[in-house]
RNA sequence: GGGGAGAUACUCAAGCGGCCAACGAGGACAGACUGUAAAUCUGUUGGUGUACACCUUCACAGGUUCGAAUCCUGUUCUCCCCA
């Protein structure tokens, strides 16, 4: 049985706003729909993951998902949401970002089933060759400035306590992006278009062009922009973006972004970022409440989400990997484990070297901080010793603490650690 | 082109010529408490030595002074108003 798109949606909170007709056009046919992809970077964001979903759920409906990667409007930036000038990106590098963008899309969705089959499409290949002229005569006419300076992404720009002024070329961004939408619509049958909330004036702009160009109608429909309950970006920690590509975002590190994830968090993204159904959710959230503090919520969505972006083996490391570093494991447990083992769950940690013979001198705690590059300088390393946030192996250390080879795992590795979280590996040859 | 305001550490933002490594807020980090959370409390937040010390910092370059983030000159940049 097909589900309903849009109720699909709607319970997972994942439904803005739509169109008026789109329920009942989904309703009526199969539907080719899209969202576009900006392909700034080589990989997905957890940010993009929101609209994979959807495309997702959208296939699972029984529709038809397309995937547009804005090669051509990645060149010129999308004003929504920003307050600066976005740097241009070349020809080469969006290639490249694109190709391996696809191969993320591939793991979600299915490119082979027929006619619902997802397909990937790049507006590079419909701009490249429009020229200029052609573009302001065929496409500018039809909109008025005025109505392209009604939109929320432009005013914000040009007027507003924190304007920054905006460049024609990202004014026109609208017109590219619309135009996107009436050219899938034309050529391939594309009836929706679908996005993150901020891109509900970009998208209009798409079904008024073409209203006016053809006369035609076609449908929008906008998911909610994710927002954490301490108001700070989704997606993004202090160490920057949390990334789908396992070279940029290791998978250890994938999976305690969402096992740290707040309780008040929680409940949105385990319904938009897992496939679980309602009665699986509710029986998890029940068990939830009973003891927040086993965060059931946290581990089911952190497991779901590593196995389907990563593997089920990169979780098993994962949730190895933590149970060392967060259970109550001791020097003991670090010490019995193998080499093997121990180089997998530290993969992702920041590494350093030390010579075997300064060592076997016996080191004192501050050097051994500060040289390999763990601690910036003695008296940070002086403050963390003072502050009792220093761990060796485990086991927390002061001040006078020197360092020799009983310090060693496996004859040439340290690990140190500040606070819970920062761990540093040291090799020692 | 004319006039005005400004440039201080991650960010915002104080700073009578000496008591300024520089108030305060946010952020970040750590400790306690916890659930690898939230909230709360505490501490830290230029470098070296750790004791009062010393060194490098307040856009840049000079100058005045026993002494300058603080005064003067020039340079660069930013913002605002008028044309």
């Amino acid at each position: 049985m097909k589900k309903n798109f849009i109720e699909e949606l709607k319970w997972r909170r994942m439904l803005q706003d739509s169109m008026p007709g789109t329920e009942e056009q989904l309703a009526k046919e199969l539907t080719k729909g899209y969202i576009g992809f900006d392909p700034t970077a080589d990989s997905l964001g957890v940010g993009n993951l929101v609209q994979v979903m959807t495309l997702l759920h959208f296939q699972q409906a029984g529709h038809a998902p397309i995937a547009l990667i804005g090669g051509a409007t990645g060149m010129i930036g999308d004003p929504s949401g920003k307050s600066q000038e976005r740097n241009l990106l070349d020809e080469e590098l969006l290639l490249h970002n694109q190709a391996c963008q696809k191969k993320q899309l591939e793991r979600f969705l299915d490119f082979n089933c027929g006619s619902q089959s997802a397909t990937i499409v790049n507006n590079y290949d419909w701009f490249k060759n429009f020229g200029f002229l052609d573009f302001i005569r065929d496409v500018g006419k039809r909109l008025t400035v005025n109505y392209m300076m009604a939109k929320d992404s432009v005013k914000n720009r040009i007027s507003g306590d924190d304007r920054e002024g905006m460049s024609f070329t990202e004014f026109t961004y609208q017109l590219i992006q619309g135009y996107d939408f009436y050219f899938l619509w034309k050529n391939h049958g594309v009836m929706l278009q679908m996005g993150g909330s901020d891109q509900w004036g970009n998208i209009t702009t798409g079904t008024e062009l073409i209203r006016r160009m053809d006369g035609g109608t076609a449908f929008a429909l906008t998911t909610p922009l994710i927002k954490k309950a301490d108001g700070t970006k989704f997606g993004k920690t202090e160490g920057g973006n949390i990334w789908l590509d396992p070279k940029r975002t290791s998978p250890y590190k994938f999976y305690q972004f969402w096992l740290n994830a707040s309780d008040s968090d929680v409940e949105n993204y385990i319904r938009i970022f897992t496939l679980k159904n309602q009665e699986e959710i509710d029986a998890l959230e029940a068990e939830h409440r009973l003891d927040p503090g086993r965060r059931i919520l946290q581990k089911s969505l952190a497991e779901d989400i590593t196995v389907r972006v990563h593997s089920a083996d990169d979780l098993r490391a994962a949730q190895a990997a933590s149970e060392i570093l967060f259970g109550k494991s001791t020097e003991e447990d670090l010490k019995n484990i193998s080499e093997v083992d121990f180089l997998d769950i530290f993969e992702g940690v920041p590494k350093g070297v030390l010579s075997k013979s300064e060592f076997e001198a016996g080191l004192p705690i501050i050097e051994a901080l500060v040289k390999p590059g763990f601690l910036p300088s003695n008296g940070e390393a002086r403050r963390a010793l003072q502050e009792n946030s220093i761990s060796i192996n485990k086991a927390k250390v002061t001040l006078d603490t020197t360092l020799n080879v009983e310090h060693l795992l496996k004859g040439k590795y340290v690990l140190l650690q500040r606070g819970k979280k920062n761990y540093f590996v040291v090799t020692v040859e």
